[in-house]
DNA sequence: GTTGAGTAGTTCAGATTTGAAATACCCGTG
DNA sequence: CACGGGTATTTCAAATCTGAACTACTCAAC
């Protein structure tokens, strides 16, 4: 027989199990992201989302806070990502009318650029490494899973 | 009806969609967690993983390589982080006999007590951010999803 | 045993990240 | 309009990470 706490202490295990999983292989998983990206294209991870989040925000501009937000950077990490970009032509730092404390970044017509070259890479390798092997249900799943825990986070 | 590029075109796109809510979560929940453990315990994340696979081999013993892999370090990052253990008193740098080029890292009795301290607050935020969001389907589908592409990125 | 290709770890310089001030501005209240 | 607490971003030093040499050793072939 099975008794409650003995169910709930297996669903403990597997759950622990999940966690180590989860965790291990993502950092082996970024790493190898990160190696391939940096490697084929110009842009590393860090790059590559910075554009991407600009890129799909009406007018590819948002302020800076909102962008470290969407990439969970700190300020300090953002200001030094940000100085990159701009010194390579990639995106733009404009002051923002209506808040004179607060700059945006503006996606460049070289950024935008360099993300459609990117861009391609990245899908093939995100595609080989993760979601060619996933089931439907399993990406379904993932979305489930992830979605919430999100929102629940950013609130 | 529904071709199936279509159907294909719909799996795409979900499974784009889980991509983005698995990594860009990942991203603010391993922030979080780092946050937490820091100041809670004295470990960082690093040390805490360092400590955890030490703490699950035979003789708390493994060779610096091994140790890499496990924890998806470079050599460098490896001696530098090691190099804070050792003069942290939580692990020692001991030859390897076998192998005159090796060394292994051995767990100090103050690492398994910095480690026995750390745990059950890195569980209870584990479980508090993550695990007890999960149904125990949930949490057997991440094991599935996650358990195979680890070995595949490890061979 | 000498040579030479390969492996384990370290070192070092440069790049990036962190965390804690510092600066400039916003906004509500008196 | 002056005050003061809050927000946006930058700055700076210290910590950490990266990648490319470099050192010391192994192992197999000659």
């Amino acid at each position: 027989m099975t008794t409650t706490a003995e169910r709930s202490l297996a669903s403990n295990v597997t759950k622990a199990e999940a966690w180590r999983a989860y965790f291990e292989t993502t950092a082996l998983l970024t790493t190898q992201l990160e190696k391939l990206m940096k490697a084929e294209s110009g842009l590393d991870f860090g790059d590559f989302n910075l554009l991407l989040v600009l890129s799909e925000t009406p007018g590819q501009r948002l302020r800076l806070g909102e962008l470290a937000k969407a990439v969970a950077f700190g300020p300090g990490r953002l200001t030094y990502r940000i100085d990159q970009l701009v010194r390579r032509g990639l995106v733009e730092r404009r002051p923002c009318p209506e808040d004179r404390r607060g700059f945006e970044a503006v996606l460049t017509p070289e950024g935008h650029r360099a993300l459609r070259r990117a861009r391609p890479l990245h899908a093939r390798h995100v595609n080989d490494l993760l979601l060619d092997h996933l089931t439907d249900e399993q990406a379904q799943m993932l979305l489930e899973v992830f979605g919430p825990l999100r929102s629940r986070l950013t609130s």
